[in-house]
DNA sequence: CGAATAACATACAGGCTGTATGTATGCAAT
DNA sequence: ATTGCATACATACAGCCTGTATGTTATTCG
């Protein structure tokens, strides 16, 4: 099997990416070891140092991986055209169901703030997640439903931190009804400050 | 000096809790190891496992500790017979100022969930902070001021997030006014709805 | 006062991370 | 096509850390 370089690379880093996604998702980053990692993925940790200067490199493009995912589930459900509200809404829920799939939670609002930090996690949620959010605020404002006195970024971060906070309830066992009616009564409440 | 065993075993848990805390908030949890804990209390990995189960153990107590402390500032900021507003309000803000204290937000809002687990973390919240965050909500619908249709813990488990990540943000220099302005915005937005 | 127990200290085993070194395969130039 | 080099790995090693097991000293209690 003659394979140019570019094409082992990319297989092997795809081998790699995948099987720490699987282990990240189900054991949490701290209970994860790279030996099982390289197993998994059916090579060995040389490789897997060749690859990412380290466990925390990998675990980064994982987040960002999963982060994307996420973020396209939500566009997917919320097209160009839905009015301010109800694209809030609409896109809320579509989060909320996104972030049930296996252990996209722990990954995503556990694991990566505390491995990655803050500062980071935010970088990667503003390429994707928080950043149709924000489009959401920002439209909602334009169209008079949000006072444009507001600071956008801070009701930005406030209303996904608290997406954030109803995945993991609604994960743990928490009733997914309430969370939703208490999220609508949060971007109801906002639209009607003025 | 003839010291009875009560009195050394306090003594010796003390200062090792003590040393936990300012590792764990100066470096992280991953990042302190216990023979750094055991040498800056003056004792050795013998006493720190004799005293606790494990490192998770004693962060834990010191989660629980530190939880203890922001919670009573945040109760001496918010006096009963505090209008229900205003209780949150002030309530939120004193929170906000007491998280700023050196690396409390690492502590309890990064490496607290991902150690301990959201569950865990959420009881010792349930114990001191959130507690008289869902006491200022409940008072706020028996006043009239929320709708009492609204279901009290997602609500208040939101709010919580969402004070949970302005601390965050503003210890990461963000702009403490637009957070403090966006809370109000947040509160006072459930307010009006009904 | 002696036996039992609690409060430690010391020693050890296993595992994990990151690095250094070795080997084979693709690649590029002559 | 062969030579030389870089890339993609595999193997081996060093250091550290956690948790446990065992040993020692200080209390407590009959």
């Amino acid at each position: 099997m003659a394979r140019t370089n570019k094409e082992r690379t990319e297989a092997t880093r795809a081998q790699l990416v995948e099987a720490a996604r699987k282990l990240f998702i189900g054991k949490g980053y701290a209970d994860t070891a790279t030996p099982d990692i390289a197993a998994a993925a059916g090579v060995t940790r040389g490789a897997l140092y060749h690859h990412f200067e380290d466990k925390r490199a990998l675990f980064r493009v994982v987040c960002e991986r999963e982060a994307e995912a996420v973020a396209a589930a939500v566009d997917a459900a919320t097209p160009s055209g839905t009015a301010p509200r109800d694209a809030l809404i609409k896109g809320g829920e579509a989060y909320l169901e996104a972030m049930q799939l296996s252990g996209r939670t722990r990954l995503l609002l556990l694991d990566g703030p505390a491995v990655l930090g803050r500062a980071d996690m935010d970088a990667i949620d503003a390429r994707h997640g928080t950043r149709s959010l924000r489009e959401g605020v920002v439209y909602a404002m334009r169209e008079g439903a949000l006072s444009r006195l507001l600071p956008v970024d801070a009701i930005t971060a406030l209303l996904s931190s608290a997406f954030d906070r109803a995945a993991l309830a609604i994960d743990a066992g928490g009733d997914a009804e309430a969370y939703g009616q208490a999220m609508a009564a949060l971007i109801d409440g906002l639209m009607q400050a003025r």
